[in-house]
DNA sequence: TCGGCGATCTGTGTATACACTGGTGCCGTG
DNA sequence: CACGGCACCAGTGTATACACAGATCGCCGA
């Protein structure tokens, strides 16, 4: 694999689970040295992070990675909701039957396991699953580049909700629903179901505003005062 | 300026005009000496363009330049909509009356102008301090974000559009509706107007697919056979 | 003591040299 | 004559060296 590829990986998985918090200066020399490829293919990687939103250049501090918390998370639903809508809208129109038929069964399999406090891994995986079959599905390539490079805010959202056993189970229902709909081929019922999921997942996340729970990095101030660099790896996991 | 900047603002007016066109190979020697800077900040600007769609890899022939034709207007404008929609209800909550009131008069002015004949450009930069606005008034960074990058390939559209004084009229009453709908702060008819001008526009352009002006760049074929290099600056201009 | 100013210095921006991959064309062989 | 293999080569990917700008810190003067 290309050594730039490599570094946007790395970097984006640890700007993503919070290794790298907002805030944290993307030095080109340090983490050049930590990944240990040149400056060159690094600079390429941040040039990606830049133009997906997840790092941005700061005057006078050189790259540094985006903030994302509740507060924005409004904001991204909101643009959410119109895309996964029209996403399933046109999806239902293109579906293949047999495909969202599978993806809703495995959906309610995974249900039970979830309420039981399983390990949602899988679950994502799943829904990552559903999600690259509704882009395809859709048969907008614009579209879906669009939910790609807006997905991986909402992924880094995650961190901040209470992993809830219950609410989990639901939101795999709720998934199951969609994947229903999209079979069926009902636009209106896909859209429906899609824009239900939605305000009950923005609902469940503002719901622990106040109880949020593994610590994610410094509520309190948006910019962090110094220059300490950011080597150590949280323990924190998604 | 950085060459980086340059280099990038200079393929990307290249390639919207059309001096680029689809399939054009942007190879990294030839473009760094064209335009006089070295292969790194070149690759910086070919990455970016890259991420904005109007490049792509191509296997085994480099970067090339994106297609875009009226078939793909309709995905666009599928997308613009739910986007300027939101956008413009958004927006409508937020607005500055003075401001888009300002905006309306002038789109008003410059009606008449357009149905006698006069050239677009000035119009056109109309439209971007519209957009520019409601992109700022609509209090969303994550939405302004996506319709800063939407918009670049509905320019590239605007090539195969017939410069129609009645339709450039007809559109400068359509954004003073929105604009007046903004300072009114009115959400729900900030959407209906908002929606109706994309009818408008899109109805407009699919129109002509047959009757395209002055030769957009070989409709026949996507992928142009050889690798003859594309120095000549084409006459043809927006 | 505080404010302004200049030197230093860290870190980015650019150029260039080298390595390597993938494609192309030629040659040999069946 | 066709097909397979090999060598060459163009062009990208990466490393490194150099130039330069902005920030920081110390010093000087008020």
């Amino acid at each position: 694999m290309r050594a730039s590829e490599r570094a946007y990986r790395s970097l984006r998985q640890d700007i993503i689970d919070g290794h790298l918090p907002p805030g944290a200066v993307l030095g080109e020399v340090e983490q050049s040295e930590r990944l240990g490829l040149s400056r060159t293919p690094l600079r390429e990687a941040i040039g990606r992070l830049v133009a997906e939103g997840l790092a941005e250049p700061s005057t006078g501090r050189g790259v540094v990675v985006t903030k994302v918390s509740l507060a924005e998370a409004g904001l991204l639903f909101d643009l959410r909701t119109v895309l996964e809508g029209l996403a399933a809208r046109r999806a239902a129109e293109h579906a293949d039957a047999a495909l969202f038929g599978d993806l809703a069964d495995r959906f309610e399999a995974a249900t039970e396991p979830l309420r039981g406090g399983a390990d949602p891994t899988e679950y994502y995986a799943l829904t990552e699953e559903l999600d690259a079959a509704v882009d395809d599905a859709c048969a907008n390539p614009y579209l879906a580049q669009h939910l790609r490079g807006l997905r991986v805010h909402l992924t880094r959202l995650r961190r901040f909700s209470r992993k809830d056993p219950a609410r989990l189970a639901a939101s795999a229902t709720e998934h199951a629903a969609i994947a229903h709909a999209l079979a069926a081929r009902n636009p209106e019922l896909a859209a429906a179901t899609t824009t239900m999921h939605l305000q009950h997942a923005l609902a469940h996340l503002q719901s622990h505003q106040e109880t949020a729970g593994t610590a994610p990095t410094d509520p309190r101030s948006g910019t962090r005062p110094g220059h300490e660099t950011q080597h150590d790896h949280d323990t924190v996991t998604t």
